[in-house]
DNA sequence: GTAAAGGTACTCGGATAGAATATGTCCGAGTGGTGTGGG
DNA sequence: CCCACACCACTCGGACATATTCTATCCGAGTACCTTTAC
């Protein structure tokens, strides 16, 4: 799984405590990360609808929705695309027994048995929002918003 | 997710319908895949101690255990590797508030979640045998044990 | 006729190329702010 | 003093290289069978 869904992931979480836009050379500078590659993985999130772009002076990154609407699945399929972790080739219509025109995707044992797994999945990243990660965070961590807030200034 | 993971299921499926052992050729020919990457993949089910393998005149692999005692996740772990599908790279040590020696892959909330999504997909998997989808199969097409016997012995 | 020995064909196993995807970088288009000059 | 205009710095967005992984192939090591030969 790419390395720019954990990046994502803490990007949105960040953001979540800010108002203002914040441009990729800051939100990189957080994490020490290469900032045009993680400007590659914002522009997919602004392309799924999690984050809105401005550009020029004061311009930058912010959530485009509530920490509550955003889930970590929503995150992971803007990175990641919308296919599922197993791709059915449906090699069977090489094997005996074969019927023309047959879509393996939806008949195949296999391909089923997978797709099941793909689905509990999805479901577990579908059940947490950024708002539920951020909750946990503020419980455990009381001064983590605070800190962010005073590094991204710092950072400016 | 690796194309060798669903050749891997089905010749696993068509292996538990065989007593003999079948050589790389014959399992090759049946789907029309490139026998020699077939084999590496095979090599692998036999390190994951899924299959067994014999050289010479009338060798080649069988099923190492019985098909209720092989899971769907076996052979995917097997194939795929048993790193989990998120890498959590840690990137909060570099943030704001770290703690030299903390393990971020346990106390980082993303990682947990990431995680029980992980051990969701992986229990489905794990609740799926090999003979699970081959009674699904004998049922929707009794003729497939026969079919694939015959076949076997016609590539031989 | 039987048994042993040598040869041969077959199979796996790991080492070796090529292709696709992920990672990382660069430069141009657009935008808002700012300073300046005129009314 | 106020407003309009032009300039400039900043930011995103997509086009362009590099690295790593997946895909595919080839050749050598080992093994069982078969043939041959000696007893």
């Amino acid at each position: 799984m790419s390395q720019g869904v954990e990046w994502a992931l803490h990007t949105c979480l960040n953001l979540s405590w800010l108002d203002t836009p914040v441009p990729t050379s800051t939100l990189a500078a957080f994490y020490e990360l290469p900032p045009a590659y993680l400007n590659k993985q914002l522009q997919a999130l602004v392309r799924a609808g999690i984050l809105t772009s401005t550009s020029g002076p004061r311009g930058g990154f912010r959530l485009a929705r509530a920490p509550g609407a955003v889930s970590l699945l929503d995150i992971v399929t803007a990175i990641e695309g919308p296919e599922e972790l197993f791709q059915c080739d449906q090699i069977l219509s090489k094997g005996p027994g074969e019927h023309m025109g047959v879509d393996y995707r939806q008949s195949c044992a296999f391909a089923q048995a997978m797709r099941g797994a793909d689905l509990a999945w999805r479901r577990e990243l579908a059940g947490k929002t950024v708002a539920d990660v951020r909750a946990d965070v503020e419980h455990r961590h009381p001064e983590a918003p605070a800190d962010t807030r005073a590094r991204i200034v710092e950072l400016r």
